[in-house]
DNA sequence: GGTGTAAACAAGAATAATTCTTATTTAGGA
DNA sequence: TCCTAAATAAGAATTATTCTTGTTTACACC
């Protein structure tokens, strides 16, 4: 008898991935999945994402302060990271250079297999309050 | 009495990280250091590493397996790390995309204060290790 | 040449993120 | 039911990085 079976954990987890759009750490992960599976571990969200990454179905975005960050959507495209809350957000619709890539395959004499573009600073909220309503006081 | 002065430890880090094309981590530079001066501590490194970056005198590269990458080149440029022997390439004369930091001032309303735009892949040499000799053989 | 003060430093402890180990549980097939 | 392989939990272990504390150095002033 299976009951209303629950996904499977790994399974849980890149779902989540897939459909976040917060590019999350592992910690994040967890934190957000541990409601529904109490008993998952944190060593299982770590062991998955690296299978996930291995496999090509996850991307990591790097470290945001020490800590790395997941993106479920392998399609290339751009990230802002904001260095006021340590959100990430993607920037679709920015024209990715197309061609980059090729120009670099020859100046390097390698392979060329991506390209990660990320720009930072400070988010619209963060940026608001830096300024602490200056403006209008 | 000053004898033949070496640098100051603090200098010398900084004039290591401005002269070389490495992109070293804290361990290398640390490693690159340790002959000319014995008694320097990776302490030391990692806390003026940490010094120069909020000063703006240098700036991080994001980890490479783990481990953050430095960079005394502070223009903007673009690099090429080669997932094969984690060595860290700049890409000179590549052409940076320089409209793009408007476009996403203006899509994410804040503030933009740099981008970092890393390629990834093999050097020519791990890929050649790679194919190990097949079409001559 | 002494003395004071602040910055730089060494050493190693402490921390935090991540990986590894081991034993347990689960799913599915024979 | 029994067997086997994959998935998992728990926590130990590892590794990169930061912090703490006491010492040393550089330098201004006497």
């Amino acid at each position: 008898m299976v009951s209303a079976k629950h996904f499977r954990k790994r399974e849980a987890i890149l779902t989540y991935l897939r459909q976040t759009d917060t590019h999350p750490s592992a910690e994040m992960v967890f934190a957000h999945l541990k409601d529904e599976y109490p008993d998952l571990s944190l060593g299982t969200v770590y062991r998955n994402l690296g299978i996930f990454k291995e496999q090509g179905l996850i991307q990591s975005l790097g470290t945001v302060n020490g800590v790395e960050r997941f993106d479920g959507n392998i399609a290339p495209h751009v990230h802002f990271a904001c260095t006021g809350c340590d959100a990430v957000l993607d920037l679709p619709g920015l024209d990715v250079p197309r061609r980059l890539p090729s120009q670099v395959t020859k100046l390097i004499g390698g392979r060329v297999d991506g390209f990660q573009l990320t720009f930072s600073g400070l988010c619209e909220e963060c940026a608001n309050q830096m300024m602490q309503g200056g403006e209008t006081a």
